[in-house]
DNA sequence: ATCTGGCAGTCGCATCAAACGACTGCTAAT
DNA sequence: ATTAGCAGTCGTTTGATGCGACTGCCAGAT
């Protein structure tokens, strides 16, 4: 008979492996030969089709779940799928209107951007939604300001260049007047506006002596402030909205012992938390910029998330990586929508970030 | 024979009933007259405890699931059970010393204590932690402040008498200096201080004639503020914390349809929070102030919560009821506990709202 | 008047075998 | 290289059966 040439053979393979892949998403039923035969268009009969399942399952793609099954995609499998993706699917028109609608809404702190996009990514996708603010530490004071609450307390009130505002009560030592009130604050933002917060003690405690004289009464009372801008600003939070899709979405989920685990990550953010911060840190170290990642099962690192994939997007303030974003659904999400969703909506958030710096000049 | 009085037999009736619910919620099966024969150390034989059991079900307080099996009791027998609930739990020493710890971490604004006060009341219940904020518009003004954030930009920061602080960007129709600010927060503050959130718009559109001559430029942005204070200052929020143990206690629940629409209700925190101001309109209109509310399945008012019951207790700031915090959990909880520990957390929010009362003359 | 033992009857559930059907892997033919 | 055919494996469905856990009722004991 005519020979095919292997590059051929390599290639029908690969594209058979995709078409599973995409099938299994779609009806989370393991994919038999003869169902390929029938439906992929390949004009090959299930028997062929046999032994290149047996090709793919050796190379660890495929296994079956027991002997007299179809086969389902390992991790490797879906790996592969995620990355010879070839057309991250762009949203449709109605669909990116309804999303910059909700970003038309003004929305001019951070918090509240991070927290409206952490709900439409939950309700676009139908899966949970989660966004991971900036690290305070990083981003510079624009403003700080104590305000008289009455008797000694004030509330202390930090703005930063990225739209981040934290505020929290103090007592004084002292009951403080308007005018000394005044005086302090227009010392304090002389001394940190522009310092990174991460900084902020430092320079604040190196300038006191300059004031002692005048000030004396202040002094202790900067020194406290810049320990508490350090300790209460730093913290950075993750928005999870959505938990709830993913339980309405169980079916996806093999057995309930991985949903519940799922949402128990779910609820202690630190461990979400973590594994998001790796995504930053390794967001600087690959070659290629691909602004999408997809997280398969484990690669994740959480055993909990065995059962779970997470599509996440870096998105920067400047040209820092400040924080990330993204999905995080079962194993078997339509990859393809779901990057393209966070693609976009990423490109969004950099682009409101930004937009606060052109604003600032005005 | 000896004749036993109606009141006696009415008695060990309602005695009965009472060691039934409680067994159905320790053991979440259907209980049987002859293991309530064996168990419950009355004295009576099998066939003499079913014709109490008809009795009992004829009343309406339990029911069979199926023919040959146990009864369990009815949403009008836990109602039964709660209702007599002879002591509400004290909570252990120990575990009250662990919920003033967490309260003696300072906390000085609402937000904080609010969310602190459900995750506590979940963590310890091993529930759903819910906490309705007081409305915002009922409390008054204690501080307004506008906080320059370079350019036509400024912050506008509102604190309350309850510890409520809000803030949000504005962006002004010209760039003040420093002194601008200074004066406008004066005129500000004199005019909101004290007033209720509901009424700061009509406040300041009234004194605006004053100041035209002096800051005409002001008056269009005071009218704005004003708008906003109403509009954004308004929203009550619901803090829920939890929603994962009520997955992993999942075995507590009959159905896991019960689950996903327990969930999603959680998920649409519209829907819950209309169900908890229920509860604070309502209280003012009982004759007995029982602080401590049991809503058992429907009672609550939505069908999602059949599966559910809500333990609840509306706090006060002063004299006026402000919000309500409880648990929501299985219908099948244990009731004494939670409701020992949900009036506790409920007298240690009190306790801290009344202390910011005192601080305030310092 | 109460209680109890006994017994028939109901119903869910676990068990088991048998039949089924959905696959695969292999082999021999094309 | 591909295919048809076939034997073999294994999960799932089905239906029958029996068991056990109940209840309800009644007749007799207390």
């Amino acid at each position: 008979m005519r020979q095919l040439k292997p590059e051929v053979v390599e290639q029908r393979k690969r594209h058979l492996l995709q078409w599973i892949v995409h099938y299994y998403i779609r009806t989370s039923k393991p994919v038999s030969s003869g169902l390929i035969a029938e439906e992929a268009g390949l004009d090959l009969s299930s028997a062929t089709i046999r032994n290149i399942l047996t090709e793919l399952e050796n190379e660890g793609y495929l296994a079956q779940p027991h002997t007299s099954a179809g086969r389902e995609p390992t991790d490797k499998g879906y790996r592969f799928f995620v990355d010879y993706l070839s057309d991250v699917q762009r949203l449709a028109a109605g669909e990116r209107e309804r999303i910059e609608e909700q970003y038309r809404r003004r929305i001019g702190e951070l918090d509240t951007l991070l927290v409206e996009t952490s709900r439409l990514l939950s309700r676009v996708s139908q899966n949970a939604g989660v966004v991971l603010s900036p690290t305070a530490k990083k981003q510079s004071v624009k403003r700080l300001e104590l305000i008289g609450l009455g008797g000694r307390n004030v509330l202390c009130v930090v703005a930063t260049d990225a739209g981040l505002v934290r505020h929290w009560p103090m007592a004084l030592a002292f009951t403080p007047t308007p005018r000394q009130l005044t005086a302090l604050n227009n010392f304090l933002n002389e001394q940190v506006k522009g310092v990174p917060v991460e900084r902020v003690k430092a320079q604040v405690t190196a300038k006191l002596g300059e004031i002692e004289r005048e000030f004396r009464e202040f002094a202790d009372l900067a020194g406290e402030l810049a320990r508490e801008v350090g300790a209460i600003v730093s913290p950075e939070s993750l928005y999870i909205e959505g938990a709830d899709n993913i339980l309405s979405q169980a079916e996806q989920f093999g057995d309930i012992k991985e949903v519940q685990s799922l949402m128990r990550v779910i609820g202690e953010k630190e461990r979400l938390a973590e594994v998001l911060e790796r995504e930053i840190r390794e967001s600087g170290t690959e070659n290629l910029p691909a602004r999408v990642r997809v997280r398969i099962g484990e690669e994740a690192g959480l055993p909990e998330l065995k059962a779970a994939s997470l599509v996440t997007h870096v998105y920067r303030h400047g040209d820092r990586v400040v924080g990330v974003l993204g999905i995080l659904g079962s194993k078997r999400m339509e990859y393809s929508r779901m990057m393209g969703l966070v693609d976009y909506v990423g490109r969004l958030v950099e682009a409101r970030l930004s937009e606060w710096d052109e604003e600032e000049g005005r």
